[in-house]
RNA sequence: GGCGGGUUGCCCGAGAGGCCAAUGGGAUCUGACUGUAAAUCAGACGCGGAAUCGCUACGGGAGUUCGAAUCUCUCACCCGCCA
């Protein structure tokens, strides 16, 4: 058990001077992770279109995927029989969980919609004029949820979701919490921040109920929601650091919910002032270069975003001169590599011709081979600024950035 | 040789007198995607144009009608069945 918060789960190894930015290494009982570090998403015990081992060719450390999901098909129990996540996936290397907070949101009022970043997007009364569509309805005690598979019914209660991480058996998990939208009222958003905390409790008290009985050594994170309001967010970090149940604390943090992408840095840098500089921080989520630098810069610690898997079935290709879309007519006959100087294996030995004509023909190997080098690109991005932080310091993460997002973004 | 069916925009395919520049798919072009209901979604898609505007279009030609992709005649080609 981590819970002893002495125990060396976490450890700074470098810092940024004058900064909250750090670089150090969490330890799992699956092996360890450099930080900062890029924890690519396999929601359902699959990274999408790609195999474990290739991902762990191209660099990733741990995987991240969702208990909801999970828990619906093909059920923690089968998880918990296979030996874990990881054994059930193929996956040597660490795995994360998240708990379903998620689904609050992405089944609820924020179904198709940007959830984080578009503020001009949805006014909150369409939020509530599209109730009556919503497959997730939460109230004080927990989420009722219809199942996106066959439409059943389920509960989801802070209870359930530690209990369903617990057989699912992640080396990492979070806690349960309701993540909401930008276009929630601030009174909304109080609310939601109150109920997030009573059930951080209720996750902690869950947790140390079933580690008394078997013991088992899995890490816990209490989520910050509180959205764009600094005095909510500082105070839900505050709140969650200094929650205690049964002895049980939290071993780590997720910063969650609705960031307006121009301020991620500042949202970012409020919570991490709260919290323990010796407790990892995980931002949940967030992938796009500019808001990795943002957010590695404020001190958060790992990330996990779909947007390079499904960007990649997508077309979408991130490289260092920018996103592009490979699809596109003008890449018919380019054989140039994704990227060129990209050391994923997809540019070792593939054109953007040959992907643009995979995708476009329905290919299943397109997907694939796309996804390989969105995933490595971002793996590589954080890796490189880890290597920053931890050989030059301030100066070099700086350079790094700079000259990253001059050329990403083009002069 | 006879009888019947057919020819629609890049492709397939609806439409059977005005509401049709013409439903739907596909292809094509473009955009979006940040704790995955996402191998998805959205827009454009005859020509010109900012346009509720004009032009050209439903195999060719000729008609009927105020008005035709839709009705008539005819020509061409395609597909069935019977000789």
């Amino acid at each position: 058990m981590w819970h002893g918060r002495a125990m060396s789960f976490f450890a700074v190894t470098a810092r940024l001077e004058g900064r909250a930015g750090r670089a150090g290494v969490i330890t799992t009982p699956h092996g360890a992770i450099k930080t900062p570090a890029f924890v690519p998403v396999a929601t359902a015990a699959a990274v999408k279109g790609a195999t474990v081992e290739q991902m762990a060719a191209l660099g990733a450390q741990a995987l991240l995927a969702n208990a909801y999901h999970l828990y619906l098909r093909p059920g923690p129990d089968v998880l918990a029989q296979a030996g874990g996540l990881g054994r059930f996936m193929g996956w040597r290397g660490p795995t994360f969980t998240d708990s379903g907070g998620f689904q609050v949101l992405s089944l609820g009022a924020g179904f198709k919609k940007v959830l984080a970043m578009d503020t001009a997007g949805l006014a909150e009364r369409e939020v509530i004029a599209r109730r009556s569509e919503r497959m997730a309805r939460v109230d004080d005690d927990g989420v009722t949820f219809r199942s996106h598979i066959d439409g059943s019914s389920h509960r989801f209660t802070p209870e359930v979701s530690v209990g369903v991480q617990r057989q699912i058996g992640a080396d990492v998990i979070f806690a349960f919490d309701e993540c909401t939208t930008l276009m929630n009222s601030r009174a909304y958003q109080e609310r939601s921040v109150a109920r997030t905390l009573a059930w951080a409790g209720r996750c902690l008290a869950e947790m140390a109920r079933l580690e008394r009985d078997t013991p088992a050594r899995q890490a816990l994170y209490g989520v910050v929601q509180g959205a764009q309001h600094e005095d909510l967010r500082r105070q839900a970090a505050r709140d969650l650091v200094a929650l205690e149940v049964d002895g049980r604390a939290f071993d780590g943090f997720g910063i969650g919910g609705a960031l307006e992408k121009e301020r991620l840095a500042e949202i970012v840098g409020w919570v991490t002032a709260e919290l323990p500089p010796e407790l990892p921080r995980h931002l949940l989520g967030i992938s796009e270069v500019d808001d990795l630098f943002a957010a590695v810069e404020a001190g958060a610690d790992t990330f996990d975003c779909v947007a390079p898997s499904r960007a990649a079935r997508h077309g979408a290709i991130y490289s260092r001169d920018g996103r592009y879309n490979v699809k596109r007519a003008a890449f018919k006959r380019d054989f140039a590599p994704l990227e060129p100087g990209c050391d994923c294996p997809t540019c070792g030995s593939y054109t953007r011709a040959y992907v643009h004509h995979l995708l476009r023909a329905g290919e299943l190997l397109g997907l694939t081979l796309a996804t390989i080098h969105n995933e490595r690109f971002t793996v590589r991005l954080v890796d490189a600024m880890r290597a920053a932080i931890e050989d030059g310091g301030a100066a070099a993460f700086d350079a790094l950035r700079s000259a990253f997002l001059a050329r990403y973004f083009g002069a």
